[in-house]
This record gives C-alpha cells, sequence and structure tokens, in this order.
DNA sequence: GGCAGTATTGCATTCGTATGCAATTTGGCG
DNA sequence: CGCCAAATTGCATACGAATGCAATACTGCC
C-alpha cells in the first residue's frame, strides 16, 4: 500500500545523492523519517505539529528516526502550504539615531518569544521605501511593524494582501491600520511648561529632519504649547537627529537670533547634546545656568554624567511589548478592528536644564 | 490541451474564493495570471526570471495580466522549489552595545543591495544561542552571519546543513569557518604602546563581559603588549560593557589599587565613558591631565566633545561589506575554501589620553 | 519556397509539508 | 466477549513556482 510512494521516493532519493556526490546527502525530509519509522509522512508531519494527535509510541519512534537522521521541518514548506509564514517585517530607518536599536532589539525578542521571526528592513532615510513593499509581500510576511512612512498608495498596497500593519511612532490617516506611539505633543508640554514655569522666556527649537513624522510632532507640540502660554519669540531650525547637526544647529540658532536663547529644545537627545557641547565649547556657555536645554528619547547617553540631559523617556518596553501583542493579535483575528494606543512619556529631570524642584 | 489544468485550477479557485466569502479575493498566483494572459503557468514563472526565454510580446501580455492582478511571484514557494531562501541569518548579542547598531545596519543594506533578506536574531547575551539554531535550519537560510559564539556542536550542527558561516569579529578553531575580524590586540598595542611612550607606568584594565571573544582579546592584547614593555603594574577589573559598569569598574579599580593609575584601558569606548566620568565626579581629576583612558570601537559618543576618547576604530564599512561578500560567495560556491580576513582599526588621538604628538 | 537552426512555449513533474477523509486500531464497559 | 465511540494512522492531494524535455514557432539563407 504504501511501497508504491516509498518506492517512489526512494529511487529519486538515491538518484539524488548519487549526484550529489561531493557534498554528501541532502538534508532530511519528513519522507526520509517516515521511511526509517516506518511510517507514514503524515505521521512524521504530525508529530512535529502541537495539537495533532499522536500515540506516544509513533511519537517516540518517529522522533528517534527524526533524531538519527538530524532532520528539521522545513518551515518554507509550511509555510507555502499553512498559508503563514511566521514571519514579520519591521521596517526601521537610520538606526544611528541610538533610539532604534533598543527598539529593534526587543522587538525581535518579543517576537521571538512567540516564535515568530524577524525579517529586517533598514532604511537609509525614513523616504527609502521603494523595494521593501515589494519585498515584504513576495515573503508573504504576516505582518508588517514600521517605524518609517509608506505612500499611501504603498498602504493600499499592503492592505490589499491582507497583510496587518502596526505603525511605531507614528499614526496615519488611514484608519485602516494600528499604531503604538509615544505622545510626544504631552512630552513637548511637560517640558515646555516645565521650563517656562522656571522663568525661561526666549526659545530655540531644533527639530529634525523634515520627513520624519516624530520631529513634526514634537515641533508642533513645542511650539503649540509655547505659543499657547503666550510666547512668542522663538526660533526654529532643523537638523537629521545627529550629533554634528546637534552642535551646527545651536551655532546657526545663535546667529540668527543674534543672541543666547534662554532654552533650546532639541527634538531628540542626541542633537541635544550636539547643542550643550557647542553651547559649552563653541559659546563659552554653561549648562544650565546660562541657558537650559532639553531633547526627547531618553536614550543611554542621555544619562552620561556630562550631560544628564532633561529628557522625556518613550517606555520602550510597554511599546515594544503592544506593538508585537498587537500585531500578532490582529494576525490571528484579522476581522478585528485597528487600534491606537499611545503612551505617555516619561519626565527625566536631569541637569541640562533649570528648572523648579518638584512641588515647587 | 491547456484546458484539463486550467479547469481543474479554476474549479479549485472558484471553490476557494466562494468559501473566503468576507475577506475577498486570495492572492494572485502564477496560475490566475496566467489564465487571464492565456499563456501557460511556465510562461509566467519564466517572466518573472533574470536568464528565462521569453518573446517581448509574452513579456508584456504576462506583464500586464500580472498587474491588473497585483501578482507577485512567492518567494516561499520558490524558495522551495529552488533550493535557496535567499535568507541569511544575522545573529548580534546586546545591540545596546552601540556598536553592532550600526553593523547590522550596514549588512543589511549591503544584502538589500544583493537581493537577499536579512532574518534577525537578537541575543539577550552571547551565550544564548539556544534555539537560535534550530530556528536557522528549519528557515533554510542560506547562509549566516555571527557576531555571537556558537559552541563547537551548534557549530558541527549547522555545517552538517552545509550553510556557510562568516564570523563577525570573532573566530573560531574550527577551520571550516570563514571570518572578519578587526585585529583587537594590534589595536591595543598601538594604545599601549602610545601610553607608554608618553609617560604613563601604571595602568588598570577594565575588560568586558567574561563570554565575549572580542573582550578577551582586548585584555589580552593590552597586557601582553604592558608585559612586553616590562611594565608590571598593572590592575584589571571587570564589567559588562555597559556605562555604568564602566563607572563602578573605575571605583573598584581606584579601590583595588588604593591609588590612581596613570591610565585606563576600558575594552570598549562605553565603558571608558563610564570610567571618565567616574574619574572626574567621583574622584575629581581631570582628564588627561591627571589620567588617561582610552577605548575601543570608535562609537559616536566616543566623539562628543565632552569625552574624545581616545580609541581605536573599527573600519565598519570594509568590515560589512567583507562579511557580506564573503558569505555571498560560499553561498554561491560551497567548495571554496574558508578564508579568514582581519582589519586594522584606524588610531584615534582624542583628547582623553595625554599623548606625544604624531612624530614626536 | 524550403530547410536547418534557434528561440519560445507548454507539459508534466518536483520541492517538503499539512490536512480532509476514510480506514483502522484502541479503549471502555457492560 | 462484543460492540460502540474515540483516537490514531494512512492515503491522496494541495500549496505556488521552477525546470527538463518535447513540441512548436520563428529566423535567416539559399
Amino acid at each position: 500500500m504504501k511501497a508504491g510512494n516509498m518506492a517512489r521516493r526512494m529511487s529519486k532519493t538515491r538518484k539524488t545523492k548519487d549526484k550529489g556526490s561531493k557534498s554528501g546527502k541532502k538534508r532530511a525530509t519528513s519522507y526520509d523519517v517516515a521511511e526509517l519509522a516506518g511510517v507514514s509522512q503524515s505521521a512524521v508531519s504530525r508529530v512535529f505539529q502541537d495539537g495533532a494527535s499522536a500515540s506516544k509510541a509513533m511519537r517516540e519512534r518517529v522522533m528517534a528516526a527524526a533524531d538519527k537522521l538530524g532532520y528539521r521541518p522545513n518551515a518554507i514548506a509550511r509555510g507555502l502550504i499553512t498559508q503563514r509564514s511566521n514571519m514579520v517585517a519591521v521596517v526601521i530607518s537610520k538606526l544611528t539615531n541610538l533610539y532604534y536599536p533598543e527598539v529593534l532589539v526587543q522587538l525581535t525578542q518579543r517576537f521571538s518569544e512567540r516564535n515568530v521571526r524577524v525579517l529586517l528592513f533598514a532604511l537609509e532615510r525614513e523616504g527609502d521605501t521603494g523595494s521593501v513593499v515589494e519585498q515584504m509581500l513576495q515573503y508573504r510576511v504576516d505582518g508588517v511593524i514600521t517605524a518609517a512612512m509608506f505612500s499611501p498608495e504603498q498602504l493600499r498596497t499592503i492592505e490589499s494582501a491582507h497583510i496587518p500593519v502596526v505603525f511605531y511612532n507614528r499614526t496615519s490617516r488611514e484608519p485602516l491600520v494600528s499604531s503604538v506611539r509615544c505622545d510626544q505633543e504631552a512630552g513637548e508640554r511637560w517640558l515646555v511648561d516645565e521650563l517656562v514655569r522656571a522663568g525661561h522666556r526666549s526659545f530655540g527649537v531644533v527639530e529634525g529632519p523634515e520627513d520624519s513624522v516624530v520631529s513634526i510632532e514634537r515641533k508642533m507640540g513645542a511650539l503649540n504649547e509655547l505659543t499657547q502660554l503666550g510666547i512668542t519669540d522663538v526660533t526654529t531650525v532643523s537638523g537629521d537627529f545627529g550629533y554634528e547637526t546637534g552642535r551646527a544647529c545651536f551655532s546657526e540658532l545663535v546667529e540668527k537670533r543674534g543672541n543666547v536663547p534662554d532654552a533650546v529644545i532639541a527634538a531628540n537627545d542626541v542633537m541635544a547634546i550636539g547643542c550643550i557641547d557647542e553651547a559649552r565649547e563653541g559659546h563659552g556657555l554653561h549648562v544650565p545656568d546660562d541657558i537650559s536645554i532639553v531633547g526627547f528619547d531618553g536614550v543611554g547617553p542621555a544619562r552620561y554624567a556630562a550631560y544628564d540631559v532633561t529628557t522625556v523617556r518613550q517606555p520602550v518596553q510597554r511599546m515594544t511589548e503592544s506593538a508585537a501583542s498587537m500585531l500578532l493579535e490582529r494576525i490571528e483575528r484579522p476581522e478585528l478592528s485597528p487600534e491606537k494606543r499611545a503612551f505617555s512619556g516619561i519626565p527625566i529631570r536631569g541637569g541640562s536644564a533649570r528648572l523648579l524642584k518638584t512641588g515647587e
């Protein structure tokens, strides 16, 4: 009954083996294991699944054979038949940002725990999403987490393939996508409020690259709150989230204004650090006595003693945990409606800004 | 002639469509495209390959149909039949190291350029390679780049699956693996030589985690050279490559010695920065007047003005480029023998160490 | 126009696993 | 011991694309 099948497989296998004389034998398949264990291929398949029915005896025989052959189920073939690759795409731009590495590691670990693999797409700039969509779709990823922007058209393409997407720190007008974000506006509001409470009246704002949604939200959050509080002496310059432009921006700011503002609000910690260095070295200023400088993110270097940046830390743990859970949930149950979650940042009263004591 | 085939496919397809009433139609396959274009599935397949023969007319018809259906070749299915997934595994430990993010981004981009996808495995610690091997093999990656250590047994497992491996910044006694590394010993030698030339005679050495090969190589490189030069006043303490332990290590060092050494050699830049902060804040020392502190890696923060770390920069560009090329080459031609490449680091004379001027 | 030679195209099979269905075994229990 | 239900197992086929081989369509040339 099964002889025919076996014979077919065997003869083919043999032929293949003979051909590949040098590199030795091919990887073992479920048929090889089945043959050695004297059972059917279906049985092998079932033993290597969770909820499948297989007797203890069967399980043992198959496992023994599998061990002997070094058999491992082929996830590619499995993906083909189950229509689930168990891979998700993580799209991230310019990791040199210092903030994303942590996000990436955590996301990867969260997915690993749940037995999902991460296909990484690293963009040079946020806009470079060109072939990424194409690749994701070709590899039939089950879902996407993106910290970069896709065009509406790209989104439609992804959506038409029924692949759930979770935006990380960015939202989209499209109502179909889920997102996890840190409430940048609220964070900036806190920073502005504290600075103003402590008597700062003239401001410099250092924004990030123009194609970054995060930067825009932070800038607008700060500017709106400043306006709200009746502060009009505000100068804006823009950098690229990097240290060097942070330094350049500070000088540009001073030059543009013709004086030194009471405080500088940088779109992220790295640029804040650049500003601090330039204030000290380039302009002989003392931080925070002569000027207050604040950032955003709460990255590692912001805590270095030489800077001790006053900032708002993103709750990365909770955000990545949420992002992973939301994505997996939507993969499991595509009928669920999208969800948007916003987390508050954690205020860090560092030494780079002259603030009132808490409760003062 | 093709009617039978078509009919079979069509009936099946229809049935599937009807069942999945809610989510609409399934993703288009090459059969769907073939049907619409009035050609065979093979033709479609050929149009979507590089070196396949297809007439201009054919190409156009198929492409038109494919566009209309939003067809994309299924990389999973392709991988199954071609025995090539076009995915490589990149294994990296604890990205918070600040050095690896850049490596990761660059590797990913190099592979992307060559149309190869990256499956990311992020380890909490270097040792956590447990299930990683299993996963890599199940997904049939074409190759592996690892910045973590695998046990000899794990290596044998990978090797028996004929998957080429390139070690990044670590070598293995096993002769079968290729590797790309920065010559840590030479770098440390340079640092030690310069420090000794400039008159430093007592040393502290801050090593990294014990399971890190990189740390061991750096420590041994420094210690050997110190011995070589007849310096015996050397104290060693160990951290974990992180900022906080850098600070702790400095204090521990001073306490252990009962005095402040002329120079501290840290296993990486981040710990060097920690040492600098602790020297300044915790011990009121001036860097480099009272003490010289050097690191290794050449990461971003090492160039911040407040630290300006004297260090050895790894040539990341060339190293990642090499790693990617070597891996792809070995994938293409498995018969090639492994190769080990070592790159010299780039000496950076920062302000954190009192060295003689060049040529002095 | 005819013929050899080449470029296209289609057919049939293959990759390795999952799974519906039917057949078989096992177990429980009177 | 027998009988029914439940658990286990095997068979056959599907997933979606690639490819050797054979059939067919072009091409150029005399």
